[in-house]
Parts: structure tokens; sequence; C-alpha cells
DNA sequence: CAATTAGAGACTTTACATATCTATAATAGC
DNA sequence: GCTATTATAGATATGTAAAGTCTCTAATTG
């Protein structure tokens, strides 16, 4: 079990257009060189966010993205339920026990997590 | 990101042992029916749960497996971990930078994944 | 010795992450 | 309006790890 590449891209990318305090578009090209990840790659992945409503893009020459007006609000949790999806972390596939005494303690392990990771927010990263 | 199915199957085959609270071993015949799944492949499975010292294994006719003296100590943690192995859930894969802020971030969150999994154990849900 | 059971290793299949490629759509600047 | 630039979409390819199978070996019982 681990977190994607794609999540990782994500979060940076959040992070660097964050450090940035412009509303000048940022270009892919830009923002995958950094990262060393191919653009027409992450643009797949920004997209996810565009969707989300975290960013903002721009077409056109001097295009790209920019955060969107309540970026301060995004925590990590939702740019990673953002790019892996929001299902639960254990499927316990085991005859669909609605009861399931381990289920019960996977997803309650999960919420704390989720909880953890909601509480912190890409802003508290940029604030000095 | 999603635990493997082997996990459950890991999980559940503990609580069941843990049930049964018998020191006759259980054959992993019986063990996959009742899971629904081949017994050579939860074998694979179980044989991680044996090295790990959680499970002991008996060869031979009315062989099987039973819990190890020490299984009442056993968390979620513990069996997750022989499973799933124990690296970390996030790779920083970015310039491999030490002090990544976002990787802080996403260990920190993990770690209190895992002490809420590391309190939890298979004796806790067994008692009445 | 025969039956039963776990373990080990090679292999196959399936699923999903990680891309790549190409074509389309939108916008800026001229 | 034309051209360059940029994001978006869809199809396709590649890589990797999970999930599962098959076969042979080792240990134990009776």
């Amino acid at each position: 079990m681990k977190y994607s590449k794609a999540t990782n891209y994500a979060l940076h990318t959040m992070l660097f257009l964050a450090k940035e305090a412009t509303n000048k578009p940022v270009g892919v090209q830009q923002l995958a060189e950094m990262q060393d990840v191919s653009p027409t790659y992450l643009s797949k992945i920004l997209t996810k966010l565009v969707k989300e409503g975290m960013i903002n893009s721009v077409s056109g020459a001097n295009g790209g993205y920019t955060l969107s007006r309540n970026w301060e609000d995004i925590s990590f949790l939702d740019i990673i339920h953002a790019i892996e999806g929001k299902s639960s972390l254990f499927d316990c596939c085991l005859y669909n026990d609605p009861k399931c005494v381990i289920k019960e303690v996977m997803l309650s392990a999960e919420e704390t997590l989720e909880n953890e990771l909601r509480n912190r927010k890409i802003s508290d990263l940029v604030k000095k």
C-alpha cells in the first residue's frame, strides 16, 4: 500500500503555486520540469485538481494554472482525495458482513488518518 | 491506495484462530474455504505470519496452524506490517529533499495511523 | 510405507499506475 | 483573421505489483 506518485506531484504543485503567491498563471511546462515528469502526464493530474475546483486553468498563450480563490482552505486530504479517489482503504470482501469487527477497526483507524490530513493545509506550510 | 486482499485474509485468519481458543492445529484447507480463497495462495500468506512468529505451523497429517504463545499481544499493525511490509506509505521522490515539508506532514499523519493500529489487538475482539 | 499437510519456487493472469502520442479547443499578441 | 502557445481529451503503450495457479519437496502421523 502506497500513495501514488501522482499524489506526490499534485501536492508539490499545490505547494509551489502557494509559494508563488502571484495571480500570473504558471505553465505545466515549468511545473513538470521542476518535478522531472512529463508535461502531458502532469497536465492530466492537474486537470483533476481543476475539476475539484482547487486550481484554475487558463488556455492559450501565457496560460497555465493558478490557485483558486479558496486555496487557503485546501487540505492535504482534499488533494489526496482528488487524485486517489475517496473510496475506503480497506475492503472487507469476506461475505460482505456489515458488522465485521475487523472492518470496524480498520475504518476507524482510517478515520483518524483522514482527520489528521484534513487538519493540515497547504497554506500552513507557506506562512513564515 | 488500498490495503491488499492478502492483509484481509491474514487478519481474518488470525481472528478465527483467536476465536477457536484451542491448541489443535487448523488446516489451511478449512481456513481457505471459509474465506473463499485458494489454499495454496492462503498458505503463502500465512507463511509470512509464521516467519514473523505470530503463528506456528505443523506439517504432516492433522497438521495446520496454531496461534503463537504471545498471540494476545499481536496488534493489527503487526499483521499489516508482516503482509504489506514496513516501508513508508509516502515516497517523496522529488529531489530527495530530506527536509521536504510535504514529506514531514505525510509521515506524521502515517504515524498517527500506525499508533491507532498498534493499539488495536486481535485479542480485544475476542473477549466477551 | 501411505496419506496428509505445510513450504518453496516458477509461472501466469489481472489490474492499475505511469506514462506517451496525437488531435482538439481556447486564448494572446500581432 | 493568423499564428504561436497553452490546456484538455482520448487512445494507446509500458511497467510493476497484486493475485492466483501449478508442481515438487519436506515433515509428520498412523
